[in-house]
DNA sequence: GTCTATATTGTGATAGAC
DNA sequence: GTCTATCACAATATAGAC
């Protein structure tokens, strides 16, 4: 949604000055480390360079620039989560690659994942929103269609012998937990570990190479 | 910490009717489905059936009541983890009695750990505070003592071949996430398995008696 | 200890010049 | 489109009566 013009009429030029993209890139640096309660609208402003006003210009409350803001960073992270699955490839590599890709990607920005859990956790009614973006106007059934094939999926390899016969549900949260959880916990990690951020990449490493392990060594019969 | 007495005398008699507990027990509900950054002092003292200025009467600031409400839910928590794995029993039965007393325990206020996380992320300078009065003025030391003994435990199953070798760390990071993470997600989950409290409660079930397994399968050598 | 009333600042939002 | 100035109210905090 680009800026509000009056009635109909295109937006001026000097559109593409690139402010409205500041704007959000500042928005969402604030509101991921302060969340939505605790951020300021000032401190966005500054971040960005512009002032107050501005934010409403582009952005009519707070509020809305918030969903934005939710909708921007949760649309980029929950596809790839998809996506891993829905290739043709065997399951055990989808998992190993969904780990590790999970991880690459989430480690460019930690913050992410305790952002997103935060928000959903005090406004649990963006969720809702946010899944008709992603899956369309029926988030529910859309999720329990990508369950269902996973589950199938399971049963297969459970059929033949190859894995242990597991709920498809509890596997599906086995597994984004364990992909999840080190970065939602970031403060106290760096507790357990000693505090710097080369003790948490370390880990990061180390946990990229043998998570995978750990995860198909429990699928095993 | 009682209330605020005129230097050094006692406090009043009525001293027990117990409003400061039931501001604290108060405040605790609002701060976790609201966080400190959204919560109001308004809907704290409503919840409490007391006026706003009795808020500031027991405990100075906003800041200083969400502090002490932050501790309190902390305190009861923590304990439990470190607790478990303080017996002499097998690593495994440890484990398996870990993740029960961890899904029963919170089952009953589920919206903790999502708390605790949030807080940690928005405000993670209370992670020091809040270790230092569990473990001792030493917190760092504290929890690497701990995941040395675990690791010990560990490796000694690991020498006699019955289980197979993993980082302490990583262990004990996925032993918490898997337990911790249902919980946090919340939202998230009862959008996939269909909205209501009962579906939830069955899941946990579910979990409580097959999560040890996934996570001993996942330690066979 | 508990209340009412009020001070004081913080903060989202708008008006209007340029 | 961007700014300055300002409004209106929400929210924390305090004063002082009872």
């Amino acid at each position: 949604m680009g800026p509000l013009t009056p009635a109909g009429r295109p937006p001026r030029a000097q559109r593409d000055s690139g402010t409205e993209a500041r704007i959000l890139e500042a928005a969402r640096a604030v509101f991921i480390r302060s969340g939505t309660g605790g951020a300021r609208m000032q401190e966005i402003a500054a971040e960005a360079g512009v002032n107050q006003a501005l934010l409403h210009y582009y952005f009519k409350s707070k509020d809305h620039l918030a969903q934005a803001v939710f909708r921007e960073v949760g649309t980029r992270i929950v596809p790839s989560i998809i996506g891993a699955f829905a290739s043709e490839d065997a399951l055990e590599l989808k998992i190993e690659r969904f780990v590790q890709a999970y991880i690459d990607a989430v480690r460019e920005s930690p913050f992410i994942p305790g952002y997103i859990l935060a928000e959903l956790h005090f406004n649990p009614e963006r969720l809702t929103a946010l899944a008709e973006q992603i899956t369309g106007s029926n988030p529910a059934n859309a999720v329990r269609s990508f369950v269902q094939r996973l589950g199938a999926d399971l049963d297969r390899q459970a059929a033949i012998g190859a894995m242990r016969p597991i709920a498809a549900e509890q596997f599906l949260v086995n597994l984004i937990a364990l992909c999840v959880f080190p970065f939602a916990a970031r403060p106290v990690l760096r507790l357990v570990l000693g505090q710097d951020d080369e003790a948490f990449n370390r880990f990061l490493d180390e946990r990229r190479a043998e998570l995978p392990d750990f995860i198909l060594n429990a699928l095993r019969p």
